[in-house]
Parts: C-alpha cells; sequence; structure tokens
DNA sequence: ATATATTTTTAGCCGTGTCTAAATATTTTA
DNA sequence: TAAAATATTTAGACACGGCTAAAAATATAT
C-alpha cells in the first residue's frame, strides 16, 4: 500500500495542476517534474492501474477521490514542514522549499501531528500557501493576481510562489511576504513594471516577478 | 556523488558491526539489513567499485577512509535527529530510531547544523550512543556489557541499544536509560536473571534483555 | 480541407537494487 | 583428512523509474 516517491511526487504535481485549473497533460507535468514525456506517459498508466488518476487516451489526467487525498497528505505534509523549519529552526523562508520536498515523503503521522500540535494547527506556511487539515480541508482563499489589480487599490499578499528561493530573497528584501498590506500605484502598459507601495516604501518590480503573487482585498 | 540510501544503510551497517569488533560478512549484513546474501555480495561489489570498502572474495569487507567518512556521516545525522526529536518534540526514546532510519537519509548539511546548534553541539543520542561531530571524531568511552559485571557493583549506563522498541519501553519502565547508577546485586549461573538495583527499586531482568544494556564505572 | 507542426504514446533500452537457484569455496565434524 | 555442513558467489530474472527514437494521434495553419 505504501507509495513510492515518485508517484507521491506525481500525485503532489498532477494537484498543484489542476489546482490552477490547468488540464493536467503530459507535456505540463513532463516540464513540471523535468522527466520526459516518454517516462510521464508510463506512470500515468502506473496511477491509472493503481485508481489513482482517471486518464482517457491524449487527453490529460484528474486525480480521483484516493490520488487527491494522498496529493493533499503530502501537500500537509509539505506545508507543516516549511512552517516548522522556519519556526522552530529559523530556516530562512526561502530555503524552506527544498528541504520539506525531500522531508515530505518520510514524515510518519504521528511525527505529522506532533508538528501540527507545536504550530498549534496552523492553516497556512510560510509563502501563505494554505495547509489541508487531516481530512484534507483547508481554507482556499479568494485570490487574484497581483497584475490583475487596478492601480490605487490597497490589497494584502495572499501568497508567493515558493519554487524559486532567488525570487524569494528578492521579495524579502522589500518585505513583500504573506499577509502584507500593499498598495499598487501604477501598472504600465507594455508588459511595464508595477509600482507598489509596502510598508511605507515605494518599489518598481517587473510583471514576471509579479506573477508569482497574488493577493485579496485588503480589509475594510 | 551523491550515493544512495541503500548504499548509505549499507555503510552505516558495516560500520556499526566493525565497531562491534566482528568480522563483516555477507551473512552477517545480509542478517542486519533483511536482504538475501545474494543481494549484499552484489552490493559489496559496487561499494568496492567506489572504493568505499575493500573486499576479497570469501573474506569480510573493511570500510575504506572514505566508506568510514560517509558512514559517520550518516551516523551524526542518525543520532542527531534521534535526539533532537526527543527534545524538540518529545517523541518518546522507543520511536526515534524509527524515524531518525528515513530522516537521517535527506537531512541536508545547514539543516544538520541547525539542529546540532539548537542541541548545544551534543556529544550523545537517547540511547546513550556517541554523536559523531563533523569531522567524524566521538567521545568513545570504554564500555562492557552489563552481564560481564561483577555482583555488587555499581556502574552507570553507557548504551542500550536502540533497535527494538518494545524492549526500550520495557527498559524505561525500569529507569534504565543511559547515565543512570544501577548496582548490580546477582547474576544467577545457568542464564539466570541479573538482579540490580535501580534508583532504590531493585529489578530481576532476564539474559536476553541485558545483553542489550552496556554500562561503565561508576564515578568514584 | 489538407498539409504541417505539435503532442502523446509505443517500443525498446538501461541502471539500481532486489530475488531465487545453482555452483563454488570455506569451515566444521567425524 | 575426507565428508558434510555452511557461507559466499555466480547466473539469471524482475520491478521500478528513468531514457531515446520512432510511430500515431491531435491541433494548427495555409
Amino acid at each position: 500500500m505504501a507509495l513510492s516517491q515518485s508517484i507521491e511526487d506525481y500525485l503532489k504535481s498532477i494537484y498543484e495542476i489542476e489546482s490552477k485549473h490547468e488540464n493536467v497533460t503530459t507535456s505540463s507535468l513532463s516540464e513540471k517534474l523535468n522527466v520526459a514525456p516518454a517516462s510521464v506517459t508510463s506512470m500515468i498508466k502506473k496511477l491509472s492501474e493503481k485508481k489513482l488518476v482517471t486518464h482517457k487516451k491524449y487527453q490529460g489526467v484528474k486525480l480521483t477521490n484516493s490520488g487527491l487525498k494522498v496529493a493533499l497528505e503530502i501537500i500537509r505534509h509539505h506545508r507543516l514542514v516549511e512552517l516548522y523549519l522556519k519556526e522552530a529552526l529559523g530556516v530562512p523562508w526561502d530555503q524552506v522549499h527544498e528541504e520539506a520536498e525531500k522531508w515530505e515523503h518520510v514524515l510518519s503521522e504521528d511525527l505529522e501531528d506532533r508538528i501540527d500540535e507545536y504550530l498549534g494547527h496552523p492553516t497556512s506556511d510560510p509563502h501563505g500557501s494554505p495547509i489541508p487539515d487531516r481530512n484534507g480541508n483547508m481554507i482556499e482563499r479568494d485570490s487574484r493576481n497581483l497584475i490583475e489589480v487596478s492601480p490605487g487599490a490597497k490589497v494584502i499578499i495572499a501568497e508567493v510562489s515558493d519554487h524559486n528561493p532567488e525570487l524569494l530573497r528578492y521579495f524579502g528584501k522589500m518585505g513583500l511576504y504573506p499577509e502584507t498590506e500593499v498598495k499598487i500605484i501604477s501598472i504600465e502598459p507594455f508588459q511595464g513594471p508595477i509600482t507598489l507601495v509596502v510598508k511605507g516604501e515605494e518599489y518598481s518590480i517587473g510583471r514576471e516577478a509579479a506573477k508569482y503573487i497574488s493577493v485579496v482585498e485588503a480589509d475594510a
């Protein structure tokens, strides 16, 4: 019954693509997991046989209920570990992802519970991503991308992509952390920069970076 | 350059058998790692090619300097993690081994350092085993087995085998932890029980259990 | 609507780490 | 010391999760 690390990684990636409301194709998985398309095809076959995904040839895959359950379990591990490493051991937020990427696969249920307890049953990780509870439930906020905000608006950072440490350090220098309020000053046309104010300081950042920040409405 | 988990496990086991001053044979590894003797032979070939061990056919294997370095690194991970789990997350001492067995292979150098720092550069784990420092040096005490002690003597528990959770819980109930002073009352012949006093309480334990406890002289 | 480009799958290979069965070497015992 | 028992190695197989190259299906463009 225990699943391989590889299978866990595939299921997690499928979940992550699904949650961006995109079709989970062979090529999207190939790119995300850095494996050849042919390797994805053969893994999809295996996942399908194990009833973790449904698949029709040349169409994408979809998680079944049991596949979803596994994916959420791994994501819970990942996000709990990220937060734990930051809180308990002071690991900088740009490094927690890489460490969690390995630890998530070897975390026992017992230790998961202890970490959850230690952290006081947290609901989001250092990048603002929601942490599923043991039943897979989590608080999903209705966020949108930073580049979709109207100039003049005040918003709160909901989530920041955790994959690029350099980008995270860049965000960190400006104080662009989850739950931080930012005011959008301007969004220049022709892929121009976004100018915003964070804690009284004004910054201009490029579209490429801004894409990795999602925001929610500021509280009244 | 990165070694597989399997290779790390073999090197660790080889080290552990060597440190009992026993010849590291195909069958001893087979038994310790729970794999078929033939599997050990083929892995020995690989370790030998990688210059991690020396091997002459039908004789045992010995760690080379580089093999030893790897083994001590993994053992450092294992023992630091055991202690960390107990201290930071309250994992009971009979469970830390199993958890460490998995985590030891995915621990980064950075996290190793942070854990070491958190624990104040500890020199022994919850079972009394010495923790090697980053250079592989550790404090090896001149211990002997509990069953070799003369009746009447007062000794201090140095180390307790970490492999059997049930045994550890049994020891725990009697307070048989490392650094605890015990007085040996009697050792009955014909594989008879050992009677000893721990913190004022008298217990009799069998030889089979006593074998897993090693002791040093009590301080003057 | 057909040709071209792209995506996906199939076919076949490889390294890792395991296994069983059989052969060979070593050790023990009679 | 020769026979029997035990330990080790060899030979050959298998599951896993990758790969490349080529075939097939789908999507795009002319």
